[in-house]
DNA sequence: ATTATCTATAGATCTATAGATAATGC
DNA sequence: ATTATCTATAGATCTATAGATAATGC
């Protein structure tokens, strides 16, 4: 988090979090973020001049905690590839679990406002880039041992991954609701272990 | 659509469609949506009540839309059903790459107010329901006849699908600006094919 | 002296309706 | 007679700031 050279401001910091979290920029208000701080309204435009300057304050915040999520997936490269992946996917999926929110708000918020996707950009472009310039190598090590297949590049496989354990998060309102059975295993539990099949049967070399 | 029982009531109708689908709930303005209509902002009240009626007729709508979408993926049962699985994907791929904020749009208004999945379960419980019960019974043949894989069910295949393909748009914006590298084939094409060899991977059976 | 805090309110929207008038159907 | 339409405005928020007062640091 930042520094937060008072309490005051971490207190308005904590509770702007959780309102455009919930709400979305165009839902939160101002005035709901002073009392959930407990602080004046006032105290709210003391810090952070206008609403835009204390999302942006926010926003840029949750796209660093992502980034570091991110970056922590690639850590040791001594095992097989396919085993680091396993680790990554996992550790990816159980992070997105547990923050079923933020995809969701970032996608909105870009969506919403596109001018935004200059703050993410300046911020993740580059670790990611060099994330996937050291994924693509060590795939391109696993390709030559025959370890994986070789039809498939870092930036497609990160896709696939992004795809299969984010929508799950953003669909379980709707699964749970509508289709959901009753006495079956959790639905997360369940996309986790198929995620990983999926991604597994993508990556090994079949013999047809 | 509904019937336009006049045109300044369908016009209000369009014209909400497009701000509630581009701005979201809290976004949408109706003394916007009565000027994109060419109406007084009074007609708009006086058509529908409320903005939240006005939103739940667009709203449900937008469900119709894709619950009729989703079911004609499973028209004709003659071919083999990985030939059925990869024409139903390809459709239900493009349809959401023509209409990519309509995926968004849903999850976010669901996520913001939960108590609007009521609308949802009414409208696509059954439909989806049945359609999943008639894949289930192909893919129960398909699986006798050693023709897919027998570790997967319907529901679970449905969202690998629905996730594969929805997240790309979703994530486009981002992509475009932050991954993208020049001259290569369009996001989405690309996507389209790998989705379908991921699905297809699962599915045909492998012989370690 | 500077930084933090509060009260009070300006000013801008935004939804919704009241009430008058015009158009339409029978 | 009923339905459609317009003008004008009420009433509720919501963001933002002005201006006074208290707390803090040097």
């Amino acid at each position: 988090m930042t520094k937060h050279r008072n309490n005051k401001e971490h207190a308005i910091l904590e509770a702007a979090r959780q309102e455009f979290l919930e709400k979305g920029y165009d839902g939160a208000r101002t005035t709901s973020i002073a009392r959930n701080a407990g602080v004046t309204h006032a105290m709210l435009h003391y810090y952070f001049k206008t609403k835009e300057d204390l999302f942006c304050s926010i926003f840029v915040d949750f796209i660093a905690q992502i980034g570091k999520n991110l970056t922590s997936l690639f850590e040791d490269s001594q095992k097989p590839f396919v085993e680091l992946i396993e680790n990554a996917m996992s550790m990816h999926f159980d992070f997105i679990s547990e923050n079923p929110k933020v995809p969701l708000f970032i996608i909105r918020e870009i969506w919403s406002r596109p001018e935004r996707i200059e703050m993410l950009r300046q911020s993740i472009s580059s670790t990611v880039g060099g994330l996937l310039a050291s994924a693509q190598q060590a795939m391109d090590v696993a390709k030559n041992n025959g370890e994986i297949n070789s039809d498939i590049d870092a930036i497609t496989l990160f896709i696939d991954i992004l795809a299969l354990n984010v929508f799950p998060s953003l669909f379980l309102p709707i699964y749970n609701t509508a289709l959901s059975q009753d006495g079956e295993k959790p639905f997360l539990e369940k996309r986790k272990q198929e995620n990983l099949k999926l991604i597994l049967n993508r990556l090994t070399p079949q013999s047809k």
